[in-house]
DNA sequence: CGTTGTGTTGACAAGAGTCAATGGCAGTGG
DNA sequence: CCACTGCCATTGACTCTTGTCAACACAACG
């Protein structure tokens, strides 16, 4: 909900009707699937806690993570329209999701068109997001992309509240880091080195800390906007330093 | 209609529906500016005639084509449920387009919940396109990802009517396909020929031809399924050289 | 007949991937 | 308490893909 209300009008109405939905918890160990390519999916998932990402493996056996999912996304929203996934959906860290039936989704739908259309937005800016990393895959080297994603999750870390100050959690390896910049895990620690000693971020024990907002958004050619967030906090908090 | 059709259950009540909707009719110029990256839009566009893209531009001056939109295409959708556009809508070549007010799309959704669930696919498979795209710019070489294109703007110019025989309009110049690739002109120049000695294309004034699926589908590292399009008619016709 | 857009080529430089080895560190089991 | 193991970050050396720069050919067009 903190995440809906983020990016559009939650009405106390709308609130109510999400707490009526069936969810059912589940514990997930890392690496672990949630839902499999190729399959048909019979709900959604809810991420509560941790880190889950959605990925691809080449038959070459490279892999692509297309997007990580913070607590209060919905990753797999598409399915609900979909008839099977084209990429599988897995746990990143340990974590705890939700799933919810997606009968149950359709219903609330199908009896609110402004939850609809909330949804629906949701999945709009999913899209957003895969555009922009695919600008920064295609056009931008390595160390650029580095910035911006460490930009982009920093704000979507925000957003929910998950920062602390300027840093924030990211359990997360240079492994699953290179494949989400589309590189190798060694060009990914090389990458990460050049950012330390430009003094661009922090990267130590599953947290980052950017020590400077303006220089990394500035380096990382950084813009917000495809993030389509509602909350000026955001923008007050980006330029607190300045 | 068409695409609709084909990628979901189209009632002769939505055609009605449909046929219904104020339509401005605009012709374009290569490269002509249709929507601004930034800009809000009032209006979705229906490709008509022509070829469209999706693009942004970094500020280092380099340039990604994140889709490329054929006849039939709604290449705007999102902008439905978007304040601003990401990114910028292009006429690839000259074409006609038609201009939909998002005030008379809202309408007819109010009114029929099927048809927003359409439309939602739509803008779903929109972004499974772009996942694929990734995927292959991320993790796969410059040949195989042209490969790739190649297969997947075959199929959806075949789900649309516009192939003849192994061969579909392709009106681009390597430039254009170079920042569809994510690579430079020079390089989509020399993959281009590569992959005429192997006999997997044939590209030239403006038509691609495809000499054996199977073979290139293989060197593409291509699957279909991504595009979730509902004709059997395409599974014949992919394997009716075998 | 110059101009422009486009495709093609060669030479060179630089970014990035691969392979292999090393070291730290936490957990595990004896 | 200590060996053992697995995971992960780091490094060096080497190769190769890819980008850049520059030049040239060719066709369409006014």
């Amino acid at each position: 909900m903190r995440r809906l209300g983020a990016i559009g009008h939650l009405t106390d109405q709308h609130r109510e009707v999400l707490k009526q939905l069936p969810i059912r918890m589940v514990q997930l160990t890392k690496g672990q699937e949630i839902v499999p390519e190729g399959k048909p999916a019979a709900s959604c998932c809810l991420v509560v806690d941790g880190l889950v990402h959605r990925t691809k493996v080449l038959s070459s056996g490279r892999r692509q993570i297309f997007s990580l999912h913070l607590p209060g996304d919905m990753p797999d929203l598409h399915s609900l329209h979909l008839p099977s996934m084209d990429h599988s959906l897995v746990a990143t860290t340990p974590c705890e999701v939700g799933l919810i039936p997606h009968d149950a989704i359709r219903e609330i739908l199908r009896a609110s068109p402004s939850l609809t259309d909330l949804l629906w937005r949701d999945t709009l800016i999913d899209a957003a997001a895969f555009r922009a990393w695919m600008l920064m895959i295609g056009q931008a080297e390595v160390p650029t992309r580095m910035a911006h994603l460490f930009c982009e999750l920093f704000v979507r870390s925000f957003i929910v509240g998950l920062t602390e100050g300027w840093s924030f959690p990211l359990p997360v390896n240079q492994v699953d880091l290179a494949d989400m910049l589309g590189t190798s895990a060694v060009h990914a620690n090389r990458t990460l080195q050049e950012l330390r000693v430009r003094n661009l971020i922090k990267f130590e024990s599953g947290w980052v800390t950017i020590p400077e907002w303006q220089a990394l958004a500035e380096f990382g050619l950084f813009d917000s906007s495809y993030l389509h967030p509602m909350t000026d906090r955001l923008e007050l908090t980006l330029h607190s330093t300045l």
